[in-house]
RNA sequence: GUGGCUGUAGCUCAGUUGGUAGAGCACCUGGUUGUGGCCCAGGUGGCCGUGGGUUCAAGUCCCAUCAGUCACCCCA
């Protein structure tokens, strides 16, 4: 038997009907922020992601599903929507006439070669949001907003907000000069490997880090916010004012890292301590430089992603829509009249399913009872020969006789 | 890439110190020759993940392998 690859899903129903839940429930509230939807290629070339999202980020060395095509061009399945929604906004020129800002949606499946485990699938699936051409604080504060409108409106409204600030491609490289010197103070035996690997490649990510020991020794690590530039301390301080306007919790998190290198200066995180290691179920920010580094205006941008994986573990499956009618034929006669009769009562907006074959009355019933239709429509000789449909109320268990022609017009009025 | 745990019916799982494979749910049929749910009776369905080894005998013990899963790491 050939079997799906590891760390690929088939979404079955009921599940799948939650992630058309999350994605038309997205499409209404982005919407109303002025967002339309963009549809992206899922490969492009491995170059726009290698710049993009930084030559040494994990997901770039060693997650991405990457192989020559047939010209031998080297191509990307996408780990991540950014890349190729700037990519878009670039080569259409969006920005030449789009007043200030360009807002976009998109959703779809991501590819990352990692290993598999809760919340965490080769292919998984985001939402995914983007503002281009505004450097407004408001704005960055209007997408974080709508995040949580869009948590609230599927139902997740206890998520927690985590906010920071990175800085600014002027003060971000002396904040990280500052806590380098810092780092290199550390008595390095007592640092765990990971850490000592990091101070060198990713600074950033040793305060992040989970070891007890690692969380004393940089407990007074330098924090940006004391070190970046007055532009992003107003920057930061003119995003959360709305914010704390709104009511929406959140916690200002010093040492939230973003693991992709185009953040700068707002991040944010949504997080929930109930579905495992892979807590984070949106994160996003702003990245003034990345649509000028993949040779476009210097523009700036805002945007996040969300991870339907993980929103999916924190919703109920929604069930799938349940029939009006079942047709019951109780010979071969029935048959062909019962499909005639679904269509007509289709075309009428009824939904309903039909028998496929005669069996025995009583495994039909069971077999609509199993499809909670709420009508059974009986189809017998006697019917045929009258041009009626007997119709049972599965619910009351009452049944009465109706001509053909009148049938659409009386479950309609039910 | 590293580590832990788990692989027995469609699903969830039992299976004793090794002795020829079980339950519940689901499914099918009947109890009502044209009527569902509840109940009752019966039934279908397993290369016990795969390959090798030990043994008179392996679902059970050993080795390998594959798969799943959780965690590290990383990220949404």
């Amino acid at each position: 038997m050939i079997k799906k690859i590891k760390g690929f899903a088939d979404l079955l129903p009921p599940v799948s009907n939650t992630y058309a839940f999350m994605e038309q429930t997205a499409a209404r509230v982005f919407s109303l922020y002025g967002y339309d939807e963009l549809r992206l290629p899922v490969l492009e070339r491995t170059e726009l992601f290698a710049r993009g999202i930084g030559e040494e980020t994990d997901v770039v060395q060693k997650e991405m599903y990457t192989f020559p095509d047939r010209k031998g061009r080297s191509l990307t399945m996408r780990p991540e929507a950014t890349a190729g929604a700037v990519r878009a906004y670039i080569e259409n020129k969006l920005y030449a006439d789009a007043g200030s800002v360009t807002k976009l949606y998109t959703y779809g499946p991501m590819f990352r070669y990692e290993r598999p485990q809760k919340g965490r699938m080769r292919q998984f699936h985001q939402i995914d949001v983007e503002a281009f051409g505004s450097p407004a604080a408001i704005l960055d504060a209007e997408v974080i907003l709508m995040l949580g409108h869009f948590l609230t409106e599927i139902g997740l409204d206890k998520l927690s907000f985590e906010i920071n600030s990175l800085g600014c491609r002027d003060c971000r490289p002396i904040y990280l000069k500052t806590l380098a010197d810092f780092l290199a103070t550390l008595p390095e035996e007592e640092l765990c490997e990971d850490c000592r690997r990091r101070k060198a490649s990713n600074p950033l990510r040793v305060l992040d880090c989970k070891v007890p020991r690692c969380k004393e020794l940089t407990a007074d690590a330098p924090q940006l916010s004391e070190h970046c530039c007055s532009g992003c301390k107003d920057h930061f301080a003119a995003v959360l004012d709305p914010i704390n306007a709104s009511g929406l919790a959140y916690t200002i998190n010093p040492r939230l890292v973003r693991g992709l290198d185009y953040y700068t200066r707002t991040t944010f995180e949504v997080v929930s301590g109930d579905i495992g290691s892979q807590s984070s179920v949106a994160g996003g920010g702003r990245y003034d430089g990345l649509i000028s580094a993949l040779e476009g205006p210097d523009l700036p941008g805002v945007g996040f992603a969300c991870g339907m994986e993980r929103l999916a573990l924190l919703l109920q499956d929604i069930k799938p829509v349940q029939p009006d009618f079942f047709f019951v034929v109780l010979d071969g006669s029935g048959l062909s009249a019962s499909l005639e009769l679904a269509q007509t009562l289709r075309r009428a907006g009824l939904s309903g399913v039909t028998a496929l074959e005669a069996k025995s009355a009583k495994s039909q019933f069971r077999q609509a009872d199993k499809t909670n239709a709420r009508f059974c429509l009986i189809l017998g000789e006697s019917e045929c020969e009258s041009r009626t449909v007997a119709v049972k109320n599965m619910e009351s268990g009452q049944q009465e006789t109706i001509p053909m022609a009148d049938l659409a017009d009386y479950l309609n009025a039910r």
